[in-house]
DNA sequence: GACTCATGTAAACGCCCTTTACATGAGGAA
DNA sequence: TTCCTCATGTAAAGGGCGTTTACATGAGTC
């Protein structure tokens, strides 16, 4: 007997508890934060006892880690769907790259938390970490293409680009662009903001180069 | 009697108790987070009862909110010093802003902790959002004086600006500048990678414009 | 039909959060 | 000095949570 997300009585077997206490803590998370649900705040979400959490998972951590590594697999999943190999060029896709990633900080912010905020050491788990270089491997690929763009002698290291980027994004998500209560009010949407950050960036890199832009 | 930060017997009454609960809550976020320690921690800490700490402050929370705000004005009296108005030039002036900035959250890290990852809300007190907004202006004063290196036609909004700035640096003390568990490894110290940016940055604006550098 | 084992429950222990009633002693007023 | 007041601390109690241990259930297997 399954009963998977439904409500109503169930069995005394759960069936599906642990990918219900994921779905528990996402939706605790988003109401409170990463710091504002407990083990058995989930597992009475999930409608068992305080203590079947811990036939899944080891402790609240693994849970948190356990949320923040699938969070990395989706947020890898919506930044390579963003950037589709460069096309139709690069700087166009570069500045979907970006959009995605508010976006998600945005749309998931119960994942976005559990993968940056929760304090989760990624060595927690190392399918963790893996994740979280999966995610970050798809902005290397594309800082590589971009600066690819730019004639050899005057070539900056696309990881570092990588890292700006990233950086400028965690930045503007993290004190902007989510519903924190913590969050400040700003003169224009967290998009524009990125978005006009990023071409005064890659003015800097001397992009779009002559004969370069919509040529990707 | 007064007992201070000494330690040693003591009398019925603390004498500096609110002092003491905002030291203990300091060490115990270097130890183990902004989350990983507890009211009950820090009367421990300083040796009184665990109803002590309610005679100070409200909550935990309220004990996190007065940490935050007394981090908010170390941070502004750093930023300041740093900024030093500008002098000897804007750009040198700028450069050594961001540098404080990250100093700031590698040598205070319980400070920043409580003040950007904590979770506490700038409106649990209207003095903690005063603190906080104290100090983006310093951010956005030097923001003004490095727009008006740039002639009006093409000089950007300095609160654009300050923002970017901040971003950026916020991200990269976020991800890469503190001794979390969760950080990650570079290539460069942050303290670089961070340099990078801005020039790149700068550069992307117009900056240094001829006749501008060394003059600001 | 009986066995096995993953999965869930119940109960118990200690700790923490918070409130309430009470204790202490520092400082002012007579 | 002596008394009074009140800020500051303690003790105790109720409820909740984290975790462990012993036990219960029933799904799958032979």
């Amino acid at each position: 007997m399954k009963w998977g997300r439904d409500a109503g009585p169930r069995a005394y077997h759960h069936g599906n508890l642990k990918e219900a206490l994921v779905r528990a803590a996402l939706e605790l998370i988003a109401e409170k934060g990463p710091a504002g649900f407990t083990f058995a705040d989930a597992a009475r979400s999930a409608g068992v006892s305080p203590a079947a959490p811990y036939r899944h998972f080891r402790d609240r951590e693994a849970l948190l880690a356990d949320v923040a590594r699938r969070g990395f697999e989706e947020f890898t999943l919506a930044l390579a769907k963003a950037w589709d190999e460069g096309r139709p060029d690069t700087l166009a896709a570069f500045d979907r790259l970006g959009r995605a990633y508010l976006a998600f900080a945005k749309k998931e912010p119960a994942y976005y938390s559990a993968m940056f905020e929760a304090g989760v050491a990624l060595d927690a788990d190392p399918q963790l970490r893996e994740a979280s270089e999966r995610a970050f491997a798809v902005l290397r690929a594309a800082a590589e293409k971009l600066v690819g763009l730019i004639a050899a002698p005057r070539r900056p290291p696309a990881l570092m680009v990588a890292l700006h980027i990233w950086s400028m994004t965690h930045g503007i998500a993290s004190l902007f662009s989510r519903g924190d209560a913590a969050r400040r009010t700003l003169p224009m949407p967290p998009e524009e903001l990125l978005e006009a950050a990023v071409l005064i960036y890659l003015r800097g890199l001397g992009l779009p180069a002559d004969g370069a832009a919509g040529h990707g």
